[in-house]
RNA sequence: GGCGCAUUCGUCUAGCGGUCUAGGACACCGCCCUCUCAAGGCGGAGAUCACGGGUUCAAAUCCCGUAUGCGCUACCA
């Protein structure tokens, strides 16, 4: 026990984000990676990735690289792992098969492990009936006490088999986790589980304690649905003499129905998110602040500053619910925060985009003029949610024709008459304007309110549907302004023929 | 069914025995600002700290039950 803290503060962490490449990761999933790295960078440990690929069966062709992806969006580096290798590689199980080969071997000739030659039949009979008689489902064990002659018999038959832990019969066994503390299991409750499959391919169980052990993993952050199998893993890890990493077995993140996160409900995946525009700062920032906190009140961290603050003893136990309003409104916090060149940058792809994918109407060209773009940003960027939503608030700024319902023109108290007046005469005062700014427009148009009796909120009102054919609009003035003299009159033009 | 984990405003959370008539944030409502919408400012509503027992001078905080939710119960991870 001593000991065991002694190496902890002596060695540098070294923690490991393992998922298997069975399908999209959600963003779930990259929280626990998360955690991983922040503690990592935190500690000036070291973040490995690691593929756990031995389900064969499951694995889904390109979820490793559109893993990497995510991981490289939201600026999780690793430092050892696929692509970029590392001293204590490969980093995929598929590639390390011969290892946990050997180590079971090495199990079954220490009597921690057996040659099981149950089939899949019949294991699955026995469950059934087992169910039947509303009896735990348990492995029966019937393998683990078989003759040397029995087995010799089964071996000569050429039966395939696969091999199972041999979990002590009785006592208990105490899994130590980090956030939790002492969690005990009698060991009569936990039956042998398999480890190397009939194919010569470990289970989770083998593999990830042989992993980590050798990859010199100090932390192991994963999902709470482990911690169930966990005493296995401690059993695994005493019968070969290894000492156990840290565990923090992490709350799942629940859908807004409190179920668990998959993708069908509403777990999102990354790339679904950048599509949508939400920047890969604020949901860095908004998933770090999932099931950890770092006091009463600040919510907004860059970077430096959550690497700086993190700390594992500060993560919750809980689990909870993924609030989309709330990462929504954390997005629109730093696009705030986003210099206005850097707002623009970001955004142009996304207005470029084809209509149909959320972009500018297909008629306006590409690419965009990056200076005119900017101006129109500018306005918006207070208003701004998500990158994605742009295109449809800004996209009067781009078209030629703007359609909308005539009857948005006439104001409260008004008549098409009065419309129709008051535009002909805001016309001639712009055609007039030497000076085309914000500051010049203003003072000419309210006094012209005045002089018709009307109330600014009339004649801004009809003035902003006639030039951008919408009831909500950024400040009328400053949207002439980068609308320009030719198209703002034009559109009033088109205003007053419709009210004709 | 068995085993395990969890339980503070609708949601995310602060709280680690007295400072809690429980603090913050999102969402919601109102007011201010105001040419609309935002942003911002101010304020409001919203939690008998799941319930019931203990321990203690004192419990949201410690212990034990119960309930509920979730997870596991595969030759999946």
């Amino acid at each position: 026990m001593q000991e065991q803290k002694h190496k902890q503060v002596t060695t540098a962490p070294r923690l490991r984000f393992a998922p298997s490449p069975t399908g999209f990761q959600h963003i779930g999933g990259y929280r626990t990676a998360l955690f991983s790295w922040l503690f990592a960078r935190h500690s000036g440990g070291t973040f490995i990735l690691r593929i756990e690929d031995t389900d064969l069966s499951r694995t889904v062709e390109g979820a490793v690289s559109y893993l990497i992806e995510g991981l490289k969006w939201l600026g999780l580096d690793y430092d050892e792992g696929p692509v970029v290798g590392g001293p204590y590689g490969p980093y995929y199980q598929t590639q390390r098969k011969a290892l946990y080969q050997q180590y079971a071997h090495q199990l079954i000739v220490s009597g921690h492990a057996y040659r099981c030659y149950c089939t899949p039949e019949r294991l699955e009979q026995m469950r059934k009936e087992q169910e039947a008689q509303k009896l735990p489902p348990r492995y029966d064990r019937r393998c683990r006490f078989l003759t040397t002659e029995e087995r010799a018999a089964l071996e000569a038959a050429g039966h395939s088999w696969t091999v199972r832990f041999a979990m002590p019969l009785e006592g208990e066994t105490i899994v130590h986790d980090e956030l939790h503390g002492d969690i005990t299991f009698k060991n009569a409750d936990l039956d042998d589980a398999v480890i190397l499959k009939s194919d010569g391919y470990p289970t989770y169980h083998l593999a990830n304690v042989i992993d980590d052990h050798l990859m010199g993993i100090t932390h192991v952050l994963r999902g709470e649905e482990w911690i169930a199998s966990a005493p296995r893993h401690v059993q695994i890890y005493q019968a070969l003499g290894w000492e156990p990493p840290l565990f923090y077995h992490l709350p799942n993140v629940l859908g807004k129905d409190k179920k668990k996160l998959s993708k069908r409900h509403n777990a999102p995946s990354w790339d679904t998110l950048q599509k949508q525009g939400y920047l890969p700062e604020a949901v860095f920032n908004f998933l770090a602040l999932l099931g950890w906190a770092y006091d009463d009140k600040t919510e907004i961290f860059s970077r430096e500053e959550l690497i700086r603050v993190f700390t594992l003893d500060r993560i919750g136990v809980s689990g909870g619910i993924l609030d989309p309003d709330k990462l929504t409104w954390m997005n629109g916090v730093y696009i705030r925060q986003l210099p206005l060149e850097e707002l623009t940058r970001r955004t142009l792809p996304y207005l470029e985009r084809p209509a149909a994918e959320g972009g500018l109407p297909d008629s306006v060209p590409r690419p965009l003029d990056f200076e005119y773009t900017q101006r129109v940003l500018q306005l918006e960027q207070e208003r701004l949610k998500t990158l994605g939503e742009a295109a449809q608030m800004i996209d009067f700024f781009y078209v030629d024709e703007l359609h909308y319902d005539t009857a948005l023109l006439i104001q409260k108290q008004m008549d098409a008459a009065s419309t129709r007046a008051a535009l002909e005469r805001t016309r001639e005062i712009l055609v007039a304007l030497d000076l085309w700014e914000h500051s010049a427009l203003e003072e000419p148009l309210r006094a012209l309110a005045a002089t018709l009796g009307l109330k600014t909120g009339q004649l801004f009102g009809a003035i902003r549907v006639a030039i951008s054919g919408r009831t909500v609009s950024p400040p009328l003035f400053q949207t002439m302004e980068v609308l320009g003299r030719q198209r703002t009159l034009h559109r009033l033009d088109q205003a007053i023929a419709r009210l004709s």
